[in-house]
DNA sequence: TATTGTTATACTCTATAACTATA
DNA sequence: TATAGTTATAGAGTATAACAATA
């Protein structure tokens, strides 16, 4: 249990430090790191009601509201009531929220990306075969209720 | 190389979501992320400059500023004035610092082994041997100069 | 003049509590 | 009355630009 505990605080410093450097003002993205990943999962997910987005992103319903704004704001998303209950609303990406998205992922994706092929080849190799294991760590946490894309 | 990116991709996915949890309210935690984080890198690698912590953080001097504020206003680390120096400052954690910094990095620590400990054998085994080839990554992202612990 | 750290200011990201509109 | 979403407010965390003090 030492062990696994030890292990968990590395990660928890490693991947925290990693998403301060990954926010950073390195990138020429058009899109902050909360829109780009609100954006994917409404143009992975198809339309989606505020909240949604809110429970698979994780976040609460007002963090929600302002991340949804500011992409709608843009002419990223779409945003039209829901003609079968007029409280909700539906959520859609639009053509041009899909090209800003891709051309965004890339360029903090080639980032990170140019970071993994400077590690030797075992922690290379190590890094990728851990990646499916490290995506369904975050689907378990307990708080997100809905099921990821 | 579609490869590489595809998992550059889903590794910068899933930190973001992992860190977003980790920062959350469901912590009986004094400390937060990131006065966690600096007070560790002080009380690690004894005393240390302003700037140094800065440089070790991966943040800009204004941030530490702030992080270093918090936690002297606290009573987790002490600040003196450098002899040979009296522009630079010389920070040294404190017993007090030392003791709530065990306690609020065990309990983030747990919440994580739990997480963890949810995960299939070949998951669990696959991301505790990554967690040093994560950690390297971490150490060799471009703008941060001073060596990390 | 150069360096170290601080202050002033602003922006992102998130939360809780209170509110509005619809069901 | 209950639910979906919004508004108001606050706090953490970071940055750039301008400043003060010391070397």
């Amino acid at each position: 249990m030492i062990n696994q505990l030890e292990a968990a605080g590395q990660l928890r410093l490693a991947v925290y430090r990693l998403t301060r450097q990954l926010r950073g003002p390195q990138f020429s993205a058009e899109l902050t790191m909360s829109q780009l990943s609100a954006l994917r999962t409404i143009a992975h997910n198809g339309p989606l009601h505020a909240g949604e987005v809110a429970d698979r992103e994780g976040i609460k319903p007002p963090s929600a509201t302002r991340v949804i704004a500011g992409l709608v704001a843009e002419g990223f998303i779409s945003r039209v009531p829901d003609p079968r209950d007029g409280r909700q609303i539906l959520l859609t990406a639009t053509p041009k929220g899909m090209s800003q998205m891709e051309r965004d992922m890339r360029a903090r994706d080639e980032w990170l990306a140019q970071l993994i092929a400077e590690l030797s080849d075992a922690d290379r190799e190590a890094l990728t075969s851990a990646v499916p294991a490290l995506v369904r760590l975050t689907e378990i946490a307990p708080q997100r209720a809905a099921e990821p894309d």
